[in-house]
DNA sequence: GTTGAAAAAACAGAGGA
DNA sequence: TCCTCTGTTTTTTCAAC
C-alpha cells in the first residue's frame, strides 16, 4: 500500500465506474498496471465492493430516523433487524442502549409501525433525522505523508 | 420508474461495475436499452453516484463512534465538521442534542482529540461503536408490487 | 427498443528495467 | 517485483430503423 494505491482508492471512492485507462492517465501509469493494483486491492479486501448511490427521496423514502435500542435478546434482535427492510444500518454500541439502528421509511407512520413491532425485544427511543449536511465523506490518504516526515519538525 | 428500473437500481446498488450488457442479459433487454434507462436514472437524480466501498480496518481506521452534539452555532459547527476528516457523516436530529456525527479514526486517542476540539461549539456525549452487524442494507423494490394488488386482499 | 458498425476499454501474454 | 508494450476480446457509443 503506497501513495499510488491511496490515490487509486480515493478516485474509485469518488467514482467507481471510472475506466482503468483514465485512472492510469491521472496517476501516470498504463491501464494494465492500474488494473493489476486494483485487482490486488480487491484480493486483499481493501476494496470490498462497488455500489451505486441512490436518492432516497426519489424512491419515496422521505423519513429517516435513528433508534437507540436496549435489548437482552441480541441474537434474535439482530435477525429481526436483518429481515426488516426498514433497517439499513445496525450498530452495537457502548452505553445503556446497546444498539443503534438507522431506519428509512416512506412515512412516519411506517416508522411508528416498525417501532411497535420492535416492542417485544426491549425498549427504545427514536431520533428523527431532519437534514444531512453530508454523508459518507471519507478522506483517503496515507497515514504518514512522505512529504512530512516526523523528523522534519 | 417501472419494475425494470427498480431491478436495474437493485443490481447497480449491488455491483456498480457490472457491464450494461450483462445487466441486459439478466433483465431481458439489449445493452443500449439498459444504458438509456441508466442514463435517464442518472439524469433524474435517482442514481447520484458510483462509489467503491473501502474496508476501514485495512486503512488502519479501527475506531468508529457516534457523537451526539448540542450547539447553538450551527453554521460554524457544520463548517467545522465538514473540514474535519474524522467526521464521515453529519445529521441534524430532533431532540435536545441537535446533531449526530459519525466519527472514524485510527485510535481512541484521536477520537478524544477530536472531541476536545469540538468543545468550543457546545456539549456532547459519545457512543463507541463495538460492532456493525450490517450497514447500507437497502431493499430496492417498487412501492406497490404488481403481483399483489390492494383489491386482491 | 432493436440492430449493426466504429471507437474505446478490458483482458492476457511476452518482455524489459 | 512491478511495469510497459502489443494483440485479442469485450464493452461502449452512436448512428439508423
Amino acid at each position: 500500500m503506497d501513495q499510488v494505491d491511496y490515490k487509486i482508492l480515493s478516485l474509485l471512492h469518488e467514482n467507481s465506474r471510472i475506466p482503468m485507462a483514465e485512472l492510469g492517465r491521472i496517476i501516470g501509469m498504463t491501464q494494465p498496471a492500474v488494473k493489476e493494483r486494483v485487482r490486488k486491492l480487491e484480493e486483499q479486501g481493501v476494496i470490498t465492493g462497488y455500489h451505486a448511490a441512490i436518492s432516497l427521496p426519489k424512491l419515496g423514502k422521505n423519513t429517516t430516523a435513528f433508534v437507540m435500542f436496549r435489548t437482552k435478546k441480541c441474537a434474535a434482535f439482530i435477525e429481526f433487524c436483518r429481515q426488516s427492510p426498514e433497517v439499513t444500518d445496525m450498530y452495537r454500541i457502548s452505553g445503556e442502549y446497546n444498539y443503534m439502528l438507522k431506519i428509512v421509511t416512506e412515512t412516519t407512520e411506517e416508522l411508528v409501525a416498525f417501532s411497535e413491532r420492535c416492542g417485544e425485544f426491549g425498549y427504545s427511543y427514536t431520533l428523527i433525522m431532519l437534514t444531512a449536511p453530508f454523508e459518507h465523506k471519507m478522506t483517503i490518504e496515507p497515514p504518514i505523508a512522505e512529504t512530512a516526515e516526523p523528523w522534519s519538525n
